[in-house]
RNA sequence: GCGGAGGUCGCGUAGCCUGGUCAAUCGCGCGAGGCUUAGGACCUCGUCCCGAAGGGGUUCGUGGGUUCAAAUCCCACCCUCCGCACCA
């Protein structure tokens, strides 16, 4: 019959469809329901959602789904992300006719060229991806209350009233100040240049350069060093004879450094004016003197210094710095260069490096020593970087300055270099600044470098008592996996005031500051609360305008009275009232989940925010965050091509195989791992699942109601447990692979183990069954509940109840289950497939008594056993009671509580019982003729000649004799 | 460097907190058999090594230690992955 026919594109569109005709997603404050309410950080819109965002989000799609059928009233909501730079970016970057971006768009993402033209208007791509997105998750299937859809940025003046709403509170509250920034900065482009919107230098940011000052005919050439307590061994000043320097007066004082360093300077609040530009030649050979030791030394020149990095002047430190002593040396060879600059080779060659730190790894000179060990042979080996790694890293930790270091002799290196700093500061023999250790080129081509914005409006951050908040409010949440506590708590501690305000890319106008806007990730902290508002604009109730300050004060924070709000705002008394109410139904928020790459900011911030602006009880309750999603084994990159959009997913292997490949491979905080080959595969699962489940409800069998139908059914409520446990504690994976394999494992056996199933029985274990599937693979599930002839949705129906198992059963055939596994290890061991007569001699009653109470005293005794065993063992061989006693201790040793319960309980039902009852089971297992005997039943001397030398039964292990 | 996660029988994983039926879960792959007109699907068994009786041997990154007993506890080491900021 083509009813049986497993077609999930079919299946899917009309579940769907169904669900969105009965509006079954679509919540509203219900008194009498416990409400729990779900969110997803939206999605940004600058591509296709792919399946890393699936993963995602279908974890807490299935919650969803569990908790509507638990009895809450779920609101599951969701929005788009248009804010920031990286839309306009895409644009900028079409625009600029940059073939990469057109590729990927093309190739990626598949959109039509005649698109890609239109991509030049950010808008329009951000409608675009908004659209196909919207599509792609509707066809996908989610538990979401579509009403609520907004997305970000102006474009949108609802959701902005309610960001300018948001921070006109923050900076009422006091947690918005004034401040200096650092950030790396692009001078063409004139705004701040982020990871992504670098040609290079992904990952560089600013770090501390010292500067050193050496005074030069009353001016002063300044050196930039990451380590200035090692200018007690400098030997001389290096600078690039070809490069341009310049003499400026900085902040008053004569300075010479590269002419590339001045703009530096004057982004970072110094006051600079250019005096003269000159070749970096005309300094060779000159004299200066270091001011904070007075060392006199000569300028050299070096071709390996940057005149973009640092100040483009270098002191050297051959004994310390590898680069220094191989250009040394490379000086003191070149009859050429000494010859050009008109120096004494004498003079040079008489340099000798001056060791002043040493470690016990590599001495006073590691330089030299290095150079050798790695065969180094000029300034312009690449090993030289490794090189000087290595004696940083051993040097900063465990090096000791020598006694030529003045009062800084004889310290750690650390505790010098924070002494020598302190000291040049206060005499200004030296000066620190902000470099990027190096270079950063932004998309614009151009050359970045380090830029302190002033008047910055920051989110104080670093404030304690909004730390303090925050880590309360953390302390009050359930966090899953649990490991992610300590990041978060190691992340609120680490924040540093913030910057918010930007003036490039998409988002909402800062309420005091024209032409800025708010940042993208400070701007969607608290949004979770505008769900409840947007209903309402996008079905016209609310005019943007209605949204004003007095309108959120009372609808989220309750401040006001209903009737002057409404004055205020054009809305009614009693629509304000409404809304307040739906406000505080559904806030707060009961679970966010997320990457775990969220974790590090925007859930920080979402706490961060929720306890500036809401009072305790609004605060969220529960954070979970999972792993990364690889594409076959690789981390997702869409200009490597690794990467499957949520539609292409879907289009190929349907919605519901599509969740459970992403659900069933990971769990925790491991990245998951997508294999279509594994999505293929589960397509056939389902398809198996769907076929097995159609035969079940076909049976026809009479109903009978014993042991079987008691085991099946605690298996059942078995399942139903552990399914429900790991839902509760987050544990997807588990909780997926125990609603798909566990009760088919468990149907199978029921199957196998009986002759004719009971048919009442199998109907209500697969009802069972269907509710455990709904959550994981809602579509097919509520298909086969339709099948089975209900009338109700699945989606609606409750979750089974959650009853206590009574294990006895279940221990029965665990008992069993043993037995057929030793039967088959037997054939194994006797390289036979098949049987003729299979014989249970289960243990001789006396044994039985005596074990029981053995098992009672739960005890290793080997002088109670042996009394119990004496007791019981009345006209007992000496030879036979002696070897039972070996077996019962042996067992006794290893023996689990599980173990423990099956003996019990097969004791107390009679083992030769529960054999006999299962008698047909065997025969039918193993198509042979069976029979049970108890060793009482069989004389003994007979008995001998059956067992031979094979261990004489013991209670729960019966012997077997195979034929 | 700082912080976090992890290394288990071909592959992906469970077990580790609370040590003992743990040669170790589940899924995939592979092999055998059954079913079938055939293929697929489905069902059963097997899948570290040895074994003519349910047993034995060697395993859980490496090396030590604790214990009657260690994948599980302790110490040291090796390796892999992720995050480190104004940016989504």
């Amino acid at each position: 019959m083509e009813e049986s026919e497993y077609s999930f594109s079919e299946i899917e569109k009309k579940w769907q469809k169904v669900y969105d005709k009965e509006k079954v997603f679509e919540a509203e404050p219900d008194p009498s329901r416990p409400k729990f309410f779900v969110t997803f950080p939206f999605p940004y819109m600058s591509g296709p959602v792919h399946l890393g965002t699936a993963y995602t989000l279908t974890r807490l799609d299935i919650v969803a789904r569990y908790k509507r059928k638990r009895g809450f009233n779920v609101l599951f909501p969701f929005a788009f992300h248009w804010t920031g730079t990286t839309i306009t970016g895409i644009s900028d970057r079409i625009r600029r006719g940059d073939e990469k971006t057109i590729e990927i768009l093309e190739k990626m993402d598949g959109v039509p060229r005649e698109e890609i033209e239109r991509f030049k208007d950010p808008v329009y791509l951000a409608k675009y991806y908004t659209e196909k997105n919207r599509a792609a998750l509707k066809d996908y299937g989610l538990a979401v209350d579509w009403r609520r859809e907004f997305h970000t940025s102006s474009l949108n003046p609802g959701f902005s009233t309610f960001v300018q709403w948001q921070y006109l509170k923050l900076k009422e509250k006091g947690y918005v100040t004034k401040g200096v920034h650092p950030v790396v900065w692009c001078p063409r482009d004139k705004s701040s240049t982020g990871d992504h919107d670098r040609l290079s230098g992904e990952g560089v940011f600013p770090e501390k350069f010292y500067l050193v000052k050496f005074r030069l005919e009353g001016s002063h050439l300044v050196a930039a060093t990451f380590r200035p307590e090692t200018i007690f061994g400098v030997t001389n000043v290096w600078v690039n004879p070809n490069a341009v320097y310049a003499e400026a007066e900085i902040n008053g004082e004569k300075w010479i450094v590269s002419v590339e360093t001045l703009d530096k300077l004057a982004d970072q609040m110094r006051i600079v004016h250019k005096i003269r530009e000159f070749k970096g030649k005309e300094l060779i050979g000159k004299m200066v003197e270091a001011v904070f030791t007075g060392h006199r030394v000569p300028v050299l020149p070096a071709s390996f210094v940057d005149p973009s990095l640092g100040t483009g002047v270098v002191y050297s430190v051959p004994a310390h710095a590898p680069y220094d002593y191989m250009a040394l040396e490379d000086l003191k060879r070149n009859e050429a260069v000494l010859k050009e600059y008109g120096l004494d080779p004498d003079e040079i060659r008489s340099i000798k490096p001056i060791s002043m730190i040493t470690t016990e790894k590599y001495g006073s000179n590691p330089s030299e020593k290095l150079v050798a060990e790695l065969g180094i042979k000029n300034q312009s080996d690449p090993k030289l970087e490794e090189a000087t790694s290595l004696v940083y890293k051993e040097e900063f930790h465990k090096g000791v300055t020598l006694s030529n270091c003045g009062r800084f002799s004889g310290l750690p290196v650390q505790k010098a270099k924070e002494l020598v700093i302190g000291e040049m500061r206060k005499t200004g023999a030296g000066d620190q600044f902000l470099e990027l250790p190096s270079p950063v080129v932004c998309r614009c081509g151009t050359r970045c470098h380090v830029k302190i914005l002033e008047d910055q409006y920051l989110l104080r951050y670093s404030w304690p008592e909004w730390k303090a908040k925050a880590l309360r409010a953390l302390e009050r949440m359930s966090i899953y996996p649990k490991e992610v506590r300590e990041n978060f708590v190691y992340f609120i501690n680490w924040y540093d005031d913030w910057a918010f305000t930007r003036t490039s890319g998409l988002g909402t106008p800062v309420p005091w500051l024209p032409g800025h806007i708010v940042e993208t990730l400070s701007d969607s902290t608290v949004y979770m609360a505008y769900y409840i508002v947007s209903k309402y604009v996008n079905n016209g109730m609310l005019k943007p305008e209605n949204l004003t300050e007095e309108f959120y004060d009372y609808v989220l924070l309750g401040i006001g009275v209903p009737e002057e709000v409404g004055n205020k705002t054009g809305v009614p008394a009693d629509f304000l009232k409404r809304l307040r109410y739906e406000f505080d139904y559904w806030y707060p928020v009961d679970l966010r989940n997320s990457g775990k790459d969220l974790v590090a900011n925007h859930l920080t911030f979402y706490i961060f925010h929720h306890v500036a602006i809401f009072p305790e009880e609004k605060w969220p309750r529960q954070i979970s965050v999972n792993g990364f999603l690889r594409i076959e084994g690789q981390p997702m990159h869409k200009s490597k091509g690794i990467f499957i959009s949520l539609k292409d997913a879907v289009e190929k292997y349907g919605s519901d195989a599509t969740r459970i490949t992403l659900l069933l491979s990971a769990e925790g905080l491991e990245d998951p791992n997508w294999e279509s080959e594994k999505a293929s595969k589960n397509i056939e699962l389902l398809r198996s699942i769907y076929g097995f489940i159609l035969s079940l409800i076909g049976e026809k069998g009479p109903v009978r109601n014993s042991h079987m139908e008691d085991w099946l059914r605690n298996s059942v409520r078995t399942r139903v447990k552990n399914v429900t446990d790991a839902l509760e504690n987050m544990q997807i994976r588990e909780a997926t692979s125990e609603a798909l394999y566990g009760l088919r494992n468990d149907l199978r056996w029921y199957l196998r183990r009986v002759k004719e199933p009971d048919s009442e029985a199998l109907r209500e274990a697969v009802e069972a069954w269907l509710n455990l599937l709904y959550p994981f693979i809602p579509h097919l599930a509520e298909e086969l509940w339709s099948k089975l002839g209900k009338k109700n949705l699945l989606a609606n129906h409750p979750w089974p109840i959650v009853a206590e198992v009574d294990e006895k059963p279940l221990l029965v055939e665990k008992y069993l289950e043993q037995l057929v596994e030793d039967t088959y290890q037997i054939l194994k061991a006797l390289k036979k497939a098949s049987l003729n007569r299979l014989r249970l001699i289960t243990a001789a009653q006396w044994k039985n008594n005596a074990f029981k109470e053995i098992i009672e005293t739960a005890e290793i005794n080997p002088e109670k056993t042996r009394g119990i065993l004496a007791q019981h063992a009345a006209g007992v061989g000496k030879e036979e009671l002696g070897r039972f006693m070996g077996q019962v201790m042996k067992s006794l040793q290893t023996m689990t509580e599980e173990h423990r319960k099956i003996l019990k309980y097969v004791l107390e039902k009679g083992e030769k019982n529960i054999l006999k009852e299962a008698q047909p089971f065997f025969e039918k297992e193993f198509k042979c003729s069976v029979e049970t005997l108890s060793e009482d039943e069989v004389p003994r001397e007979k008995l001998g000649e059956l067992v031979g030398k094979k261990p004489p039964a013991q209670p729960g292990r019966p012997i077997l004799l195979i034929e």
